[in-house]
DNA sequence: TAAAGTTGACATTTATAAATATCAATTTTT
DNA sequence: AAAAATTGATATTTATAAATGTCAACTTTA
C-alpha cells in the first residue's frame, strides 16, 4: 500500500511543494531567480521537487528567517564554495572559471562553457548537493585547514 | 602646517567619528556590539577611532546597504575565517578553541582564555586586520585550495 | 565645571527585504 | 476541454532589520 519513496525522485509540482512548504508559489520560483535552489524539470519545462529538495528549502528559509541571513547574505556565502577543489577539475579550467573570481553567486549560477562542468549536471554536483547551509562550509574549510598544517 | 596621520593612531573620540561617516554614535556603539569593529579604548574606557577603523567601518557599511548583506549574513561570513590556520596557534589551542565550532560569531569576540591568542590583542590580529569584507575570505579560500592541490 | 563620554534599558522611526498577489499570454498536463 | 503549469512584469503587503532617539546615573576630559 504504501511506496518507498527516493529521496531525489522529482514528484511534486510546484503547487503541492508549496503546500507541503507553507510558502506560496511564487516564493518557491523566488528561490529559484536566486539560484538557491535547482528543481527538477522534465523537457516540458514543468518543475518538480523531490523531498531532498523540500529539506533544503526548509534549511533556506530557516536560515533567512530564524537565522536572520539575508538572500543575498546567502549567496555571498555560496559564493565562497571551492567548488574547482571538491569536484577536482583541472588546473587550466580552474584558472578560466568564472567561478573563482565570483563574490555574489554560488557556482551553480554561473555559465560554465568549455570546461568539466559543461558535462556536468549542477543538480547533481556534489558542490550543489553537500553546501546547502553554512555550517557545512565552516566544516569544509576546517578540514582543508587541518590537512594542510598536519 | 600639516602632521602625517597615521593610519592606525586612534584619535577620533566617538562624536567626530560618527559625524566623518554620517552617521549616529549610536550605530557605532551598535556594530561594536555586534562584534564587527573594536576601537580603541584607553584606560578611560573611551572610544578613540583611528583612519584604519573608520576605513573598516565604510566598508561594513557599504556592505549592508549597498551588497545588502545582513548584520548576521556579515557575522556569519567573519565566522569562517579559519584563525586558527592564520595565526598558527598550536594544535591543541587550536582543538580546544570556540573559534573551531563556531558558526555565528567573528572569533575576536570570543572568550580566548588560556591559548594561544590569550596573550594577543584582537585589534592588531592579522584575523581582524585582514578579514573586513567577504572578498578577502574568498582570496584567501582561493589561496588555500590552490596550495593544496599543486 | 561644563562638555562629552560611558553603560544599559526602552522606544520609535524608517527603510526595505521577503513574501504575496494579480494580470496576461502561452503551454502542458490529465 | 478544464486544470495547472509556464514566464514576465508590476504592485502591494508585511515583517523586521537597521538606525536613531531618549532617559538615567555615572565618569572622564579639556
Amino acid at each position: 500500500m504504501y511506496r518507498i519513496i527516493n529521496e531525489n525522485e522529482p514528484i511534486y509540482p510546484i503547487r503541492v511543494a508549496a503546500k507541503m512548504l507553507n510558502i506560496s508559489v511564487h516564493t518557491l520560483r523566488m528561490y529559484e531567480k536566486e539560484g538557491l535552489i535547482i528543481p527538477f524539470k522534465k523537457e516540458s519545462k514543468h518543475r518538480l521537487y523531490s523531498e531532498a529538495d523540500l529539506k533544503r528549502i526548509q534549511c533556506i528559509r530557516d536560515t533567512i528567517n530564524q537565522d536572520k541571513v539575508s538572500i543575498d547574505g546567502i549567496k555571498r556565502i555560496l559564493a565562497l564554495v571551492p567548488c574547482w577543489s571538491i569536484i577536482k577539475c583541472s588546473e587550466d579550467d580552474m584558472k578560466n572559471c568564472l567561478a573563482l573570481k565570483e563574490n555574489l553567486k554560488p557556482c551553480w549560477t554561473l555559465k560554465h562553457n568549455n570546461n568539466t562542468c559543461t558535462n556536468r549536471n549542477c543538480k547533481e554536483c556534489e558542490v550543489y548537493m553537500n553546501f546547502s547551509n553554512c555550517h557545512q562550509l565552516k566544516d569544509f574549510i576546517v578540514k582543508l585547514t587541518i590537512k594542510e598544517t598536519a
